[in-house]
RNA sequence: GGAACUAUAGCUCAGCGGGAGAGCGCUUGCUUGACGUGCAAGAUGUCGGGGGUUCAAAUCCCUCUAGUUCCACCA
């Protein structure tokens, strides 16, 4: 199609069609070129559990904007796609589609399980790959990577073994947060807490020597069964005289002792506290001191095992329940008190976790996290944008605890360890047939922790690895910095001993209308389809990437994604405008010739050189919202609504000489808006483009400033646009119709200004309708005018039968107090000693400059006052 | 119990040391041959309150208030 046959509405879905294909096919997004500077950024991987979402289109499309806009400028750009097996949410998934059929894992047994899961992988990663598509990502698909490649599953195995055999990596009994739904341990941050109503249940434990007892506040009664101890303070003396005796655990046989413990705050509940070593990780402690048993009481899916007695088989909450109400009927408990407290929850299951003991893998954290902070401390430190995240980062590292590796799931990478009888081997491979292999797998972010260089192809040394690594850059959601960030960053330091990237930007997450987070419970996801199926995605870009500050949360606004789409029609209808200008003047590309520019083209150029400095240097630090904005502002309120409009005079009286050249000028400035635009609206950016230059916008060039044009006098064609704007102003105060011609007079004292205007009398003429114009320096009658003042002349319209003069008299006298206060303003910075001495001498230039104006302009006024008062 | 973030026009948000901004909404007029329009005009906004630093503070520091979030959590 041609430029000048577009239709007069932007039409999102033809402009969409085929053109990820099309730069795809063409391996445009295909990094290698060895000529260019390299550089790498990687995608988070996307769990393969389902469809993309807003928040996806966000943190994606912030990364394409900075690939596609490297590219532009001669980079080498590798942006590389790959998922993520995301082991407990998606085996949760698959989990649950079986239970509709009526099956479980167990049924299917581990290896038909895990076919299962590899069809499921199958399936989601094509929907996924269907929605990069959709979304535009310049992704390069020849280096596509997933969690569970082969490759990535080697480097996995490695950095276990390596860890494993320097000491890094253990097994051990400890207590963990337990997932009873999914049957696995969780690490510390897969536990979501929440606040959720309980009560302290206070107990009676009869003594077992004799009468009475001592009385436990606990929020977890149905945990008595594994109680080995009751502990006191040992100078507590309410209790003291207890130390050594015994008690019952009520509904059991069993006696345990009564212990002392400093650990125990006297002021808290009873001052006494039940010792469970096997489901509390404080007790935990308390029993290693104190060289305790560790029975369990509850079964892996959380029902209560033999030591429950007659509770035995029963669901935790359920035991809870009825042991509850036995207690009180058999005179046990002695006080119920309500609570809000924090109880932790699994992040995929929801379930309420079960502190356990058990035998995990676990990362010994101390010495990474302080290699880690070490590093972040020199040269070679990830940079966080914005700033403030990286205390975050600090913090979180200084308080870092033992990392649990280990899940008892099936689908994930495998721990490489073997065990006969007490032996443990960790290896590749099995070390012989009596041996049998860990049947757990690895928490996912394991292999996510090695994403920016195993997808590189480490541990070789593969020349990607070695062009591409360190990234320059990662893009991710602040919920990451911990999960994924964090782990990255240690591992990169201890394998490869340098940073995974040298940036990272933190976007903040995306909510609702209402400023609510999106939620299943809340149902109040949007469709990030719906969406793209009604504006468009070029304008979902748009919004989600200017919307606010870098870091700040995004609140979606369906009327924003219209004002994007809005702006686009905008541009669309510019490009339109031009085409037709093109076909009118049968253009055939010429250049610009700078002999031949008017005042107007002057002043556009000059103001694009000004737009490409301002959207460089947001653009460079991140602050997109700020870039788009300077851009907005020129194509809409410069190029659209003040240039376009002088093309106009142009088009209609110019000669065609002038007609080619101002061509030359809309084709130049036009492509620079495309190719600012194009990292966020790459669809539409690319249609345009396309008609113009009839190559792809994707590989052109980053506009770059012309020094040529930063012409001196640009800015004179401002006084043209100020008598235009007054000359509106007037006609709507008013009520005189554009269509009704008037006489306008100009009074200008610079005689450079009043040859200027003279010479570009054509520029007033169409958008002010005069049939005579007088401009001079001579003074102004105000009799019967309306008259105003402006920074460079004084207009005047004579409108006999229309003018009040009393209003003129108001307006002029409002105008005065208006120069007199910023005069006032001026004069009172300019006294002051304290500025004059410390202000910089800029500073001091500008207000004195200013202040002169100011007063010229009063002067004008005055007599204008003067005239209509006498 | 720590920590961070937010508080600016009716709404959603930018700005973060030198005269208060944008989008949307609303009111009014015009619509001139690119435009689901566009153009023009219209906001008495204590830039959350109070201190401080500075020649100068919405902008930096302290403090208070309100809200959001993260981390750590005592049985």
């Amino acid at each position: 199609m041609k430029l000048k046959d577009l239709p007069t509405k932007y039409d999102f879905n033809a402009v969409e069609e085929g053109k990820y294909e099309f730069w795809v096919k063409n391996g445009f997004f295909t990094a290698g070129d060895l000529s260019k500077k390299p550089f790498a950024i990687v995608i988070p991987p996307p769990n393969i559990t389902g469809k993309l979402h807003l928040g996806h289109v966000l943190d994606t499309t912030l990364q394409d904007i900075v690939a596609r806009r490297k590219r532009m400028q001669g980079y080498d750009v590798l942006y590389l796609p790959g998922m993520d097996h995301a082991s407990i949410a998606t085996q949760t998934r698959v989990e649950a589609m079986l239970r509709e059929e009526g099956i479980s894992r167990y049924d299917l047994g581990r290896e038909k399980f895990l076919e299962k899961v590899w069809e499921w992988k199958e399936y989601y990663s094509e929907v996924i790959r269907k929605q990069w598509a959709t979304i535009g990502l310049s992704l390069d698909y020849t280096r596509e990577r997933f969690t569970l490649d082969a490759g990535l599953s080697k480097a996995v195995s490695d950095v276990f073994i390596r860890m494993y055999n320097e000491g890094l990596i253990y097994r051990g009994e400890r207590i963990i947060n337990w997932d009873v739904q999914s049957k696995t341990a969780l690490s510390n941050i897969e536990v979501i807490y929440e606040d959720i109503e309980g009560a302290f249940y206070s107990i009676l434990y009869p003594f077992a020597d004799g009468d009475g007892g001592l009385v436990v506040a606990t929020t977890r009664p149905e945990t008595m069964f594994g109680d080995v101890a009751l502990m006191v303070h040992p100078e507590d003396e309410r209790y003291q005289k207890y130390i050594g005796r015994k008690v019952y655990i009520p509904y059991t046989d069993r006696a345990i002792p009564v212990i002392a413990d400093a650990y125990v705050d006297r002021e808290f509940g009873t001052g006494v506290v039940k010792v469970t070593p096997a489901h509390d990780p404080n007790d935990f402690e308390v029993g290693l001191r104190h060289s305790l048993e560790r029975p369990l009481c509850m079964h892996e899916d959380g029902t209560m095992n033999h030591l429950a007695g007659k509770y035995e088989g029963l669901e935790r909450f359920e035991c809870r329940k009825r042991l509850v109400q036995d207690l009180e009927r058999d005179g046990y408990l002695r006080n119920v008190e309500k609570v809000i407290h924090a109880v932790g929850h699994s992040e995929r299951t929801g379930v309420i976790v079960e502190p356990r003991l058990s035998l995990q893998w676990f990362v010994s954290m101390e010495k990474l996290a302080r290699d880690l902070l070490e590093m972040q401390r020199g040269e070679g430190k990830v940079h966080f944008i914005p700033e403030r995240f990286e205390k975050i980062f600090t913090n979180w590292l200084n308080n870092i605890q033992d990392w649990c590796i280990s899940r008892q799931l099936w689908w994930g990478h495998r721990i490489p360890a073997y065990y006969r009888g007490e032996e443990v081997y960790v290896g590749h491979g099995s070390p012989g047939p009596d041996w049998v292999q860990d049947e757990d797998t690895l928490d996912t972010w394991f292999s996510s922790a090695l994403w920016p260089f195993s997808t590189l192809g480490w541990p070789e040394k593969t020349p990607d690895l070695e062009r591409y690594f360190p990234t320059d850059c990662l893009v991710t959601g602040s919920d990451l910095v911990f999960f994924w960030v964090a782990r990255m960053a240690f591992q990169s330091k201890y394998l490869l001993g340098v940073r995974p990237f040298k940036e990272v930007v933190i976007h903040g997450m995306i909510r609702d209308e209402e400023g609510r987070k999106f939620s299943k419970s809340l149902g109040n996801a949007t469709d990030m389809m719906e969406i793209r199926d009604k504006y468009g995605i070029d304008s979902l870009r748009y919004f989600l990437t200017t919307a606010g500050a870098m870091g700040q949360d995004v609140r979606f606004s369906e009327e924003k994604v219209e004002a994007a789409w809005n702006y686009i029609n905008k541009l669309w209808n510019i490009s339109r405008y031009i085409g037709l200008k093109f076909s009118e003047t049968a253009y055939r590309g010429e250049e610009i010739d700078v002999k031949l520019l008017n005042a107007a083209d002057k002043w556009i150029l000059k103001k694009l050189n000004e737009t490409l400095a301002l959207a460089d240097e947001f653009y460079d630090k991140y602050e997109f919202g700020e870039a788009a904005k300077g851009i907005y502002k020129f194509a809409w309120d410069e190029f659209a609504s003040w240039y376009l409009e002088m093309t106009k005079v142009v088009f209609s009286e110019g000669s065609a000489e002038e007609k080619t050249n101002a061509c030359a000028v809309l084709r130049h400035v036009l492509v620079a808006i495309l190719k600012l635009l194009h990292p966020f609206m790459p669809f539409f950016t690319e249609e345009i483009y396309m008609m113009i230059a009839e190559e792809s916008i994707t590989k052109s060039p980053w506009p770059e400033i012309n020094p040529e044009f930063d012409f001196p006098d640009a800015k004179r064609i401002e006084t043209v646009y100020d008598i235009i704007t007054a000359v509106r102003n007037i006609r709507a105060e008013k009520d005189v119709s554009f269509k009704k011609e008037i006489i306008i007079e100009l009074q200008i004292r610079d005689p450079e200004i009043r040859e200027f205007i003279v010479n570009n009398l054509r520029f007033l003429q169409r958008f002010t309708n005069y049939r005579e114009i007088m401009i001079s320096d001579a003074e102004i009658e105000t009799e019967q005018k309306s008259v105003t003042v402006l920074s460079e002349a004084v207009l005047a319209v004579p409108l006999q039968e229309l003018v009040d003069l009393e209003e003129e008299l108001a307006k002029l006298l409002e105008r005065e107090q208006k120069m007199l206060s910023e005069i006032e303003r001026c004069e009172r910075l300019l006294n002051n000693p304290g500025f004059l001495s410390k202000a910089p001498a800029e500073k001091i230039e500008l207000e004195t400059n200013k202040l002169e104006d100011y007063r010229r302009q009063l002067e004008e006024i005055r007599k204008l006052l003067a005239g209509l008062r006498g």
